[in-house]
DNA sequence: TTTTAAAATGCAAACGATTGCGCAACCTTT
DNA sequence: AAAGGTTGCGCAATCGTTTGCATTTTAAAA
């Protein structure tokens, strides 16, 4: 078994005296070859260990089963597992993921994005850098007649089909179950930027107040970065104020363990004292002390969903396609630093014994 | 700006009324053209929107410019790290990170290589899955001349390229570690797998303990599968002890938090009364509480380094390339859960007053 | 002004697979 | 037995770049 020059449709053809044309269509099990040929092809093929050379063929059809990949940084949880959701279907349909990173940064999303023009992928799946605020780089895809989808963060300035998650309703329930729980001063952290995500969020949770006769009180929504540090800064504001919040609802899981530390280092109680919630459903969530109350935002669905419309639009003519907007209702994930009533209930009757 | 036809070298060539030759030479910023013309094609590309085609160039030169990837999971965290730093430095040389997984399965992991091949991909870079015993499919690629780098989960059986970190040595400092702080019976969670990284770790915690004078005792090395649930069940075990451990040392942090969890339930003080220390830094460590100790495994230098292998090897002739095996020192992360020490000396200041 | 070397560009064949069109050979029908 | 249909396969062009080997142009030397 030494190596052998790479052997191609041309010297199956050889061997066994017609031409590659015939070869071709054999292997691609065209109706015009007989069985007997067919046969013998594959037989051949097998026997002198043919590699079909993809390039090749990509290079005559224009496509290369392949689809480009853009996130801002591979190894954040959330948008590892969208990867892995898109690799998945990708996978079941003979398509190759490339994966790249934009590192958030404007200008390296757009050197990205020609990178895989470059490299022909047949189409693109990404989410928006944080400081991307013009999308021509996105619209020379679709000038293409590439299939483009974006996922979780989207914007409207495209026509594009896109998949998100319901931040609004996400939010919404969250902060009813913080209600439900009997918490009545519920605080927010949000995010100042204009993302559209978190506005969202911080629509769904002055509704939720509304909507179950809360005032909304200015001191109790206070925006940062949503990191650790910030979550840690932003608890030790609240705790400042006359009356101090009896819940924190963060836009950002770091947010809200930044909180979490911030409380138990005064050894307020969560959540008798202070009841808390965050979102996304980070690893780590469940792993805080309490578990953290969280949202879960559906990542590996929300690949496998971004890469079925990505070949749904594959499949239909560029003029005749009109964009999907598919939105995903999040799970709540209730744990103990949110379950006000089950902490005092079991208070209530450690104290009785 | 309409959708223009794609715009090919001939194109350039015929605008410019020169040949296809010498824009592919200009392009390429070949010695053999004048400045002029260089300028003239340079020139010519922007205005006409010139997009080479990686494909066409792919077929020509026999290279695709193209790193396939391995994974058992896109989205375990370690993965993530690695996939990241590979395409950190992918990115640099304008090589392209396709990345696929292997679902720890024997079968997928053979399909995976078989479609990186089709993909004509020009090496890989792979960590091995767990239940992989045969290595012909690997061989295969080094058959083809491809360079093949291993991370992580390497193997003996193949000559070739490896990274990973000194599990051995990271065990070793982190028993001594627990030593230092007063600990004298330690136990360790570890894995009967034939995989290499549990046993070394066992090495490396059975040579502190014989190197600190310390005996090594058959009950306090409890084996399992390492998962959260394992790590509850090898604690309650542990706790049955005539005499119980001061201290643990998870071969992993999944188990070190089932322990963990399980100590705060019986409040068995951390490291009070028993020190924790696990391995892997994976994220959620940081958040627990107490954070819990553990051992970096290095992960984006780890793809990062793996992809320069990966380099090197492509620069050098298959015949004359000699594998290297890099070993990476892993980095103790201490934490808390740890620091007994420390926590004895606030405990006594605090009592005192 | 011719000769000669150097510099700049052109020609044409690859790379490997696909496919429209055409041409045999064979079968059916009348 | 001639006309018309099928069936099975081959021819040759094509996808867009690259590159070894000319060939032309330019500049320098004689």
């Amino acid at each position: 078994m030494e190596i052998k020059a790479k052997v191609t449709i041309h010297d199956i053809a050889e061997k066994l005296n017609i031409t590659a044309s015939t070869v071709s269509r054999a292997l691609n099990n065209s109706p015009r070859i007989s069985e007997t040929t067919k046969k013998a092809v594959l037989k051949a093929a097998k026997q002198m260990n043919y590699q079909p050379n993809n390039i090749a063929a990509a290079l005559r059809n224009g496509k290369s089963n392949i689809i480009g990949v853009i996130v801002p940084t591979a190894d954040r949880a959330f948008f590892a597992s969208v990867v892995r959701g898109i690799e998945e279907v990708a996978n079941t349909l003979d398509y190759k993921v490339i994966i790249s990173q934009s590192y958030d940064s404007y200008e390296k999303e757009v050197q990205t994005i020609e990178a895989l023009f470059r490299a022909r992928v047949d189409g693109i799946i990404a989410s928006i850098g944080k400081n991307t605020e013009d999308f021509e780089h996105f619209k020379k895809a679709q000038q293409k007649g590439m299939p483009l989808v974006l996922f979780d963060r989207t914007t409207d300035a495209l026509e594009v089909s896109q998949v998100m998650i319901d931040d609004y309703w996400g939010a919404y329930k969250i902060v009813e179950h913080l209600i439900e729980q009997g918490c009545r001063r519920i605080a927010h952290f949000t995010n100042p930027k204009k993302v559209s995500v978190f506005k969202e969020r911080l629509r769904g949770y002055t509704d939720a107040l509304k909507n179950n006769g809360l005032p909304y009180e200015e001191e109790l929504v206070v925006p940062s970065n949503l990191q650790l540090e910030d979550g840690r800064a932003s608890m030790e504001q609240l705790l400042q104020l006359k009356e101090v919040p009896d819940a924190v609802f963060s836009a950002s899981d770091f947010a809200a363990m930044g909180a979490m530390q911030v409380l138990k280092e005064r050894s307020i109680k969560i959540p008798e004292q202070v009841a808390l919630a965050g979102f996304s459903n980070d690893p780590f969530t469940s792993f805080s002390d309490p578990p953290l109350t969280t949202v879960d935002q559906l990542s590996i669905p929300m690949g496998k969903m971004a890469a079925e419309l990505f070949f749904q639009q594959l499949k239909t003519d560029p003029n005749k396609y009109i964009p999907q907007k598919t939105v995903l209702k999040p799970e709540l994930v209730i744990r103990k630093s949110s379950l006000k009533k089950e902490a005092q209930l079991i208070a209530a009757t450690t104290a009785q014994k």
